[in-house]
DNA sequence: TCTGGGGTCCTAGGACCC
DNA sequence: TCTGGGGTCCTAGGACCC
């Protein structure tokens, strides 16, 4: 059977869907800010490419917010905080309707998914260009679809269909073999799915500088000189399909909470309630995934640019798989005074939990010992107040209320559809 | 002054076993 | 002086992704 992928994405997503609650967003600059209005995270094509005919900034992914703030007063930058709420109410909606049009669908991340059209017959151009209108229809964002033969052309189709987003209109089909090459031998090695910075440098070096001389080269050496992913990369630019669609979310095997602070902390204190609200955070997303984690790792930092840097893990083994906040927060709490050592700025903690087991018909050890009594009704009474009432209304009583080191978000919108207090009203005159 | 967060997978190398 | 070899398992670290 032919194997059709197709890879349906959302135009700088972040920045879409605030603009679809907040319309003077619309023809002007824009672009999101990571957590902690740290850096550039989503752009619209005014805040991309730099180009002074068309008064284009020039904004690169990933630049530090501080070195384009000035944008905000010189051309009229408009800068938003991540609202992920909003963006996964938006993307939910962006999902439903793709599932319409494929009978398999993975999604792949916040903005894009993959979709199967193994077998399907017909003009796959036409079948894009109506998955394009029926999402900006329905949900109001714009997306850029693209066909291939294996995930990875797939990926470099839609990164044309981008790319020359005027002539494609934002669909690209790449299923012969002529106009893949033709792609491939202009595409950039570092543009490939898969192929990062590190990767492409030493490819470069080789003399691998287009997707084409990738897909050419030997691919046993591939395989020796750098890792079987790799070697499947080649293979898929020659239309031969390695990875395939994964429908259904895997469980997790790891859960992190991390975050950087909002302003330095140099005191153990501050750190303890930082390392207790992000420990409460990963239970609350371990007990939604219905898991027992066996090992939680602290770890503390100072900024990668501090002059005097300092960063170390944590591991703490619980001796019986739990979800239970108490114990988390007490293994969290004991594995920081481990690795706090005053007379640094840290900028930076978080827990990650790992080593699960499913909490269904969880057998204990028989040597293990006695779970704590009402762990299992006590935790569904605070998920349920917390769930009513407000994160953190019920809480481990080394988190503060209102926390000092909490991250900046400057810039944030409105809870326009996570809250009833927050819904826009409509004037009828 | 200010530089994100949350994941997955692969590999090298050490520990350990027979 | 001479001091095995091969397999498995685990983990830290590095690479990638969005």
């Amino acid at each position: 059977m032919n194997r059709v992928f197709c890879l349906v994405d959302c135009d700088c997503f972040y920045v879409s869907a605030e603009r679809l609650f907040d319309p003077t967003l619309i023809g002007v600059p824009v672009v999101a800010l990571s957590n902690s209005d740290g850096c550039v995270v989503s752009r619209c094509p005014i805040a991309k490419s730099k180009d002074p005919r068309t008064g284009e900034l020039g904004i690169k992914m990933g630049a530090p917010f501080f070195e384009i703030k000035h944008f905000m007063k010189s051309h009229g930058l408009r800068v938003v905080s991540s609202n992920y709420a909003l963006y996964q109410e938006v993307s939910n909606r962006v999902m439903r309707v793709l599932e319409t049009f494929a009978p398999r669908i993975e999604v792949y991340s916040i903005d894009e998914s993959w979709l199967d059209f193994s077998g399907v017959q017909g003009d796959l151009e036409k079948l894009g260009r109506e998955i394009q209108a029926a999402v900006k229809k329905q949900v109001g964002i714009g997306v850029g679809v693209g066909f291939g033969p294996t995930k990875t052309l797939a990926k470099a189709a839609n990164f044309s269909a981008k790319k020359w987003r005027a002539q494609t209109g934002g669909v690209v089909v790449l299923m012969d073999e002529i106009r893949r090459d033709k792609l491939l031998a202009w595409m950039p090695v570092d543009e490939i799915w898969g192929i990062g910075r590190q990767l492409s440098k030493r490819l470069e070096a080789m003399g691998v500088k287009k997707a084409i001389d990738l897909q050419r080269y030997d691919r046993k050496s591939l395989r020796k000189l750098f890792n079987v992913n790799v070697e499947k990369t080649s293979m898929e630019l020659e239309g031969v399909s390695c990875y395939a669609l994964s429908e259904g979310a895997e469980p997790k095997q790891t859960i992190a909470s991390t975050r950087s602070f909002g302003e330095r902390i140099t005191e153990l204190q501050g750190l303890r309630e930082a390392v207790t609200t992000y420990a409460s955070r990963a239970c609350v997303k371990l007990r939604s995934e219905g898991q027992l984690s066996s090992c939680l790792q602290v770890f503390i930092q100072t900024s990668r640019f501090d002059e005097k840097p300092y960063s170390r893990t944590a591991i703490c083994a619980l001796v019986t798989p739990s979800n239970d906040t108490r114990e988390f927060v007490a293994a969290a709490l004991e594995g920081l005074s481990k690795i706090f050592v005053p007379g640094y700025r840290y900028a930076k903690a978080g827990i990650i939990l790992s080593q699960f087991v499913s909490g269904e018909g969880y057998q204990p050890d028989l040597f293990a010992p006695e779970r704590r009594r009402n762990s299992e009704t006590l935790m569904k009474v605070m998920d349920g107040i917390n769930a009513r009432y407000g994160r953190g209304s019920i809480r481990i009583a080394t988190e503060p209320p209102i926390a000092q080191w909490a991250m900046k978000r400057d810039y944030l919108s409105d809870s326009f559809v996570t809250d009833w207090h927050q819904l826009k009203r409509v004037k009828m005159t």
